[in-house]
DNA sequence: GATGAATGAGACTTCATTCAT
DNA sequence: TATGAATGAAGTCTCATTCAT
């Protein structure tokens, strides 16, 4: 069997191990069983625990990443481009939530070195945000811009909102990825003011809106 | 030295240490040592690392709502009661910053036991901003209300991009309770929408609004 | 409360604890809280664990020798010295089973120091039962007697199948004290051969003996 | 070194040191340093303290009854099968006092668990010594047999004695199995009124017995 | 006389990691 | 390449024992 392969199951079972069990609580053993191979080879493939759980976020950001990436596409307006994205993101998180629990949950509580992993793939998350706020200022034609802490703040809430509804959906049976992308979006683009006026924002069609009342 | 004073010794050293280290890396000699006390009395007075860790939680918990709730005047307009929540939940976020990451971070990542004590927590939150939600859309005349699961999920990324700030504010030198408090209410109350077009929350003098462009 | 009784009630937990326990899992925190006192109170009186044990031992063994020779009448025939002195301790054991928990299990388990006491008392019973035999075989006009060594076996054993009995008749239900003294009179004085040809040992009136078939 | 030879190594140690020293007070660490190994390889054989004391004593007790069945042959009269069981036992546990202590003193004194373990051998013996009592009811050709229970107070009481005798045997220097086992046989078959009438059982030629007077 | 408060020492157990093959 | 065998280090927890009052 290829190294490339092996490499890959020992991920897979080390990612699950991390995610159920905790940085600290999962054991080499034990993900070395689950990946069926021996506890050596791990060390000789993935080199130290720490390392190996760097892989895993590595792989997972980049994974998330890239799935965000290609649902969005970049010449529609910028509310299209934010619908766009979230939907990926939660149909991502939903299909992989244990590696959305190390991404979310165990790398940043156990230290620096993987705070740190996960630091970049925020990055990307409120750069894109950003980048469609942008947009949509240009689309409305404000100018001077926004100052730009305010934008960080306001690119930090949405991905935080977005963070923290996907372990919502994701414990909550019955909410698809589109449903959360819907709420966000409502709660984002409309702003609660608005919804309680009546204007929320309009959802693509196939996207389940809040009903104007 | 009177028991119930070393208690709170000990928790406030455990709590430091399980903030900075996580639950499984904080070894109680670390803790009882920042505490200035020997170990077996740790053992003694909170039986063990587990309950330790629970009493913890509860005392943070219990501190951060008091003080949201002692915040909050409720005869206020809805979006009044937000902002003061708001601003009282990211000073004391601010002023705790390891109760915070133990409430946030680390009580969520070590197992079922701790989860379900933040839960309470989280369900006291979500239940203080569904309240507003409703109180807003009854002063909106607005019936029939949102259907329930979309109050739900509302509230939830509601909350979510609250703690997803409280971390970023803890951790971007200069930012301000006030500040992050104001960055959510835009965000919250007018939407990303209203505020590219020009329309802002009007926060209460005093408050940092973004300029109306 | 005068001192000798407070001491009393000490030993009382002690032998409760170390009986059910043993020695080393038994607690001074457990023994003193069974007792009422606190436990430097109980280091006041009885100095360590060891000692405690000690007097324990010490207690509990005066009395078994003291029930006994207090059963026993001298002038009378071999056997009917050896039935008395055999119900007495039956029915000294069966109403302090955890002293002689102690005095049997725990003693000899835990060291020498502890052994050397319960020692005295197992010299003692040989010594009451070697008696017997003396007299028994003076009353035989049995001369030579029997060597030195082989009398102390047959005490040895004599003894040894006591102590067995006891336990038994503590962990059998129904079993008393007096037919404990039979079945072992029987076995002791007529021998199995001799039971087996129908001639039992002729019980004095009131014990259980076994039918002559 | 293969496996199997290290985990005997292992329970040779822990016999002997939890022999000396009883099960609480012996520590892992000097019977993995007895043992010539680390203390986790204690733990990766034999799993605990606990499953490593069951294991001593099932290993113990296996040995001691494979030891005594192999020496005594079934066809002969009840006397002999009795006299060769005494033989074989009192032979055994001179060759592994360690072993004896293990079974006789510590196994019981440590908890239901490890008891539990002792009775099987225990009732393996009585079991032994009940047959052996029946077939010599029947060669005397009496009939109806004794009671039940009182056949069981004699075979615990028979028991009880060689237990008691082993441990003085193997405490006083000088005495034999062979000595042991025919003091016994004295005892047990003629009764000490038979032996102080002058009428031993009448032990096999090479056989210590009592003489005649 | 009596105790609340406190600890040094040591127990069992687990785990990341490395050789020798 | 792959692993069976092995361990140093560290963690949680308990307990006999002693002060200061």
């Amino acid at each position: 069997m290829p190294r490339a392969v092996r490499e890959q199951q020992m991920l897979d079972a080390a990612v699950r191990t991390f995610g159920q069990r905790g940085y600290r609580a999962a054991s080499m053993d034990e993900i070395a069983e689950l990946a069926g191979v021996s506890k050596p080879l791990v060390y000789l493939y993935l080199n130290s625990k720490e390392d190996l759980f760097i892989a895993c976020i590595r792989r997972e950001a980049k994974a998330l990443t890239t799935a965000v990436r290609a649902g969005v596409h970049p010449g529609l307006p910028a509310d299209r481009q934010l619908w766009e994205g979230l939907t990926a993101f939660f149909t991502h998180t939903a299909q992989h939530p244990d590696g959305w629990t190390v991404l979310h949950l165990q790398a940043r509580t156990h230290g620096e070195p993987f705070a740190a992993e996960v630091a970049a793939l925020r990055a990307d998350m409120v750069a894109f945000v950003t980048e469609v706020i942008v947009v949509a200022a240009r689309e409305a034609r404000r100018d001077p811009s926004l100052p730009e802490r305010e934008v960080a703040g306001l690119a930090e809430a949405l991905v935080g909102a977005a963070e923290s509804l996907a372990a919502w959906a994701n414990a909550t049976p019955g909410v698809t990825a589109r449903q959360a992308a819907a709420t966000l979006m409502n709660f984002a683009w409309a702003g609660l003011g608005e919804l309680m006026g009546g204007r929320p924002w309009a959802a693509p069609s196939g996207a389940e809106a809040v009903p104007a009342g």
